[in-house]
RNA sequence: GGCGAGGUAGCUCAGUUGGUAGAGCAGCGGACUGAAAAUUCGCGUGUCGUCGGUUCGAUCCCGACCCUUGCCA
């Protein structure tokens, strides 16, 4: 199945783009997206709004509830389950901030799935005998150009993913092929007025409600999954709640994470991407930048999705 | 006004028995196939308040001044 695809930093504005797109032509929209899984969680995530889902038909969002853990498997499958339920008619835009997400869905994505009880075995030994010994283990248990082409290998948490994926049967082949990442169009805006629009949009979200919104969902979750807890913005306002932090301190933090967040994923899509950047500004009128990414869809055309039944 | 404490990186601070300085955070750059809004690697970006004095050499010692802050008035 074929679609287009729009990716961008963290309120660089593609949501607004897509959903003006949608609406014009009819097209259901895939969001890519960690965080817009979780049920009850929209002012913090940006979520489109309820009217707005529904004039378009959105997939990827709320799927599961913030008690639930969430990964890029359970995301992938659920994502299958509603094309396989309720074929997309139009033409899709696939568009969100999750790297991986994207790339679950224009390769394949086959490797074994996460194993708690390997998981937790190798995370005992991290903590008991430190990085060393894992690196230990997978020099063992993996041929020498294998254990040198580990790519961040003091990453702790990705060698015991390695070790999980040896646990379940997996060989690791260096070579293994990778489909060749499609053309897709990148929302750019330089650094400073993504800087200015992040802390406007975070400013707004404590102004629209936030801090109500954390709380009802506590009082309707009492305990969160370890996904749905680390979410930016929901993690500083329950610290918040807590009298962990003042609430200009959490304002604060907030914005910084954000940051951080747009600052990585950025890395992330020049450097895994390669994207066709159309630069804009939070001044341009909406319509004449959803023409542009149009045109630009049209020029380079659609991108094959790895996710047909 | 008096006494005390302090002025060092964007912020909070450490330090230099006198040879122009370093941590954390922020920032910048990188990694990346099931935790990814996660995790992780690298990089110091500086009129050491100002003006004089002593000295081969002052961010450090001395003096004056400016600013911040605490206590007492």
């Amino acid at each position: 199945m074929n679609a287009f695809i729009l990716i961008g930093a963290t309120a660089t504005g593609k949501t607004a783009v897509c959903q003006a797109i949608a609406e014009q032509t009819g097209a259901a929209i895939l969001s890519t997206d960690a965080l817009l899984v979780y049920k009850g969680m929209d002012i913090g995530t940006a979520k489109p709004a309820r009217d707005e889902q529904r004039r378009v038909r959105y997939l990827g969002i709320d799927l599961f509830t913030p008690a639930e853990n969430s990964n890029a498997a359970l995301w992938r499958n659920a994502i299958r389950r509603q094309l396989a339920d309720a074929p997309v008619a139009q033409s899709l835009i696939v568009t969100g901030g999750t790297g991986l997400y994207l790339r679950a869905l224009l390769e394949p994505f086959d490797a074994p799935p996460p194993d708690p009880e390997s998981r937790a075995r190798w995370q005992t030994v991290f903590d008991t005998r430190g990085l060393s010994a894992l690196q230990d283990a997978l020099r063992q248990r993996l041929a020498p150009d294998a254990f040198a082409a580990i790519p961040d290998p003091k990453n702790p948490r990705r060698l015991l993913r390695l070790l999980e994926r040896l646990d379940a049967g997996e060989t690791l082949d260096p070579k293994k092929s990778v489909a060749p990442a499609p053309v897709v169009i990148g929302l750019s805006m330089s650094r400073e007025l993504l800087h200015q629009r992040i802390a406007q949009r975070v400013r707004a979200m404590i102004d629209n409600g936030l801090l109500d919104e954390v709380r009802a969902l506590r009082e309707t979750f009492s305990t969160w999954s370890d996904t749905a807890r680390a979410a930016i913005g929901y993690a500083e306002i329950a610290d918040h709640l807590d009298g962990l932090l003042s609430l200009d301190d959490a304002i604060e933090r907030i914005i910084i994470r954000t940051r951080q967040l747009a600052k990585r994923q950025l890395t992330w899509f020049q450097n895994q991407l390669r994207p066709v950047w159309l630069d804009t500004t939070p001044a341009e009128p909406l319509a004449d930048l959803a023409q542009r990414v149009r045109a630009a869809w049209q020029q380079h055309g659609p991108a094959r999705l790895h996710v047909d039944p």
